[in-house]
DNA sequence: CTGAAAGCGCTAACAG
DNA sequence: CTGTTAGCGCTTTCAG
């Protein structure tokens, strides 16, 4: 068997408790005694049961993590921020993945909930009922979704589509698409929000587009939508779409951005390396799941949700090739 | 606090041992009683601690997952797999990425020893003995490497390699380049090994590129050198590469699959976003991620290496849009 | 500062 | 078939 405490309090010739302390309240302990321990603990390769330590102090040291799909490649940057704060602050993550069905998620919660200190919950489909019962089963913290009043991240959508709109107005645009995704999904509503302030803003004119589903067959679907609404500007509710969009504009022979600028957002690795290279809204993804960890860690010290448990990263806009001046002709037969 | 057996146990009149029973050993106790328990169980809103079961147990019910780069699109289908298989068999699973750093592995491995009942090894670029040692530790299974007497899952590169060339042969193409990944990966060299040998069966020319780094990048890097090597086909250590390929030709004016013909490994999602659609060979990720898991099961259940503890998955190309019949005339001027 | 004792939630003999 | 007893590896009072 795996060698216990007890077997490197006898090799440091001190009782198991003194093991315990030299590892955790380290102050307690003389130096010298500590020294031996460790020592002792090195030499045999001790290394804590963290499930035993868990079952007596009630924290695991361990974190759950559930995704609606990682082969969206928006997530596992997120992930990999997690993991990565997570390891920092000595942390294990369990990963859950729920294929994009909203009704697995409550479950996963629940039987995370025993097995960890504490759950992030990316971009969650469920209702806001399970929300609420999620949140009574383990210490929640919520990446990209709003409500429940539950500790959230969030990316600031609205300020993310100010910057394009603009870019776009400046640019000359004065008609402009917006493709929106899935209706349930609550950044669908935020950038759609933000893109309607935006454009009124800048006293331009907004077309929107669908719902199509937030992937790159969504996009290619949507594109004769985009050609027949006759705007010389379009945006996507995320890069996948702005994708799609793109292959099916090119196979329409619509040039892009001769004919049509288009913006995505999210900047997933595929958007940089696309022909044209795509125009989209950056969101910092690992710095939101370092974030998300932050925060839950915050909320593990000192419970109770505050003006701090939220927090909201910005967006950023990056121009590359897809959009350029509107012609002041208009387009094209096409 | 959390309800536990001895609240169950007195809810339904019976003794702590015999929730503990009612819950695994079903055989061992009264089938009235069993109802008793499990309804007073679901009443309170029991669920088991596995920590505490573990610790008896000496089983965790849970398993270890390690990765070198999740961002690598090549990861995400391999792991859904894994985690859609772990929950089949009701294993929650631990991920890890260790962001590329090979001497981050054999750490992380011994830090999860403790907490799990076996470890699946993505990709692991550590060294032969690190291997050795890691597999002391805990019950391993490793994905696309062989070797150190480790049960191991496996993709049949030579027999992919094979029918790349056989297609690419079958055009035409007398001269063929291949665009060799890191040296230290176990699937370059074996696709190497592969192509060598399919070459030469079709009694064509090989001409060998690179090493460059599985990246999009690596591919824009040795476009030039493709181009220099005065082959009509290349075939690329994997889709990565082959895709930054495909841009630095646009770039540079070489007509694909006109002039030049390219061949990626993997059928990584972007490949079929691609335009023109990347012709590759794909890979069954998600059925690795979920063979690895089985032999996981497998060797928890009756350890030892042995003949069935090698599955090597085949792989299967895809003709898409990068490949066609070479010139006769050979390419044109640049 | 350190040891002895009790017990976290659960399972595994061992008797009934 | 079921209850009692003894721990799994660790931390934490409570006395020294």
């Amino acid at each position: 068997m795996a060698v216990t405490i007890r077997d490197v309090a006898k090799a440091a010739g001190v009782s198991a408790s003194t093991v315990s302390r030299a590892f955790s309240n380290s102050e307690l302990v003389d130096p010298r005694t500590r020294e031996l321990v460790l020592r002792a603990a090195e030499q045999l390769g001790y290394l804590p049961n963290r499930a035993a330590r868990g079952l007596i102090t009630g924290r695991t040291g361990n974190l759950g993590l559930i995704v609606p799909d990682l082969a969206n490649p928006f997530f596992p940057e997120v992930v990999k921020g997690i993991q990565a704060r997570a390891r920092e602050a000595d942390y294990s993550v369990f990963l859950s993945d729920t294929d994009e069905d909203p009704s697995a998620e409550l479950g996963l919660v629940k039987a995370l909930a025993k097995q960890v200190d504490g759950i992030i919950l990316c971009s969650p489909r469920m209702s806001a009922d399970d929300m609420r019962e999620a949140a009574d089963c383990s210490t929640l913290v919520v990446v990209n979704r709003r409500g429940s009043n539950i500790p959230a991240i969030t990316i600031d959508n609205v300020d993310g589509m100010r910057q394009a709109v603009a870019h776009l107005a400046a640019l000359g645009h004065r008609r402009i698409g917006y493709v929106a995704g899935p209706r349930s999904s609550w950044s669908n509503r935020e950038r759609q929000r933000g893109v309607r302030t935006a454009v009124a803003a800048e006293d331009a004119e907004l077309v929107e587009i669908g719902n199509v589903p937030p992937q790159f067959e969504g996009g290619v679907a949507a594109a004769d939508l985009v050609i027949a609404a006759d705007v010389t500007a379009v945006i996507a509710y995320n890069d996948l779409i702005a994708l799609g969009l793109l292959t099916r504009l090119a196979a329409r022979g619509v040039d892009v951005p001769g004919e049509l600028s288009v913006v995505g957002i999210d900047d997933i690795p595929m958007s940089a390396m696309f022909s044209p290279a795509l125009t989209t809204v950056s969101i910092p993804k690992a710095q939101c799941g370092r974030a998300a960890v932050e925060l839950l860690l915050q909320q593990l010290a000192t419970p109770g949700v505050r003006a701090s448990s939220r927090r909201e990263v910005p967006a950023q806009l990056l121009v590359r090739d897809t959009t350029a001046v509107a012609l002041p002709t208009g387009r094209g037969a096409h």
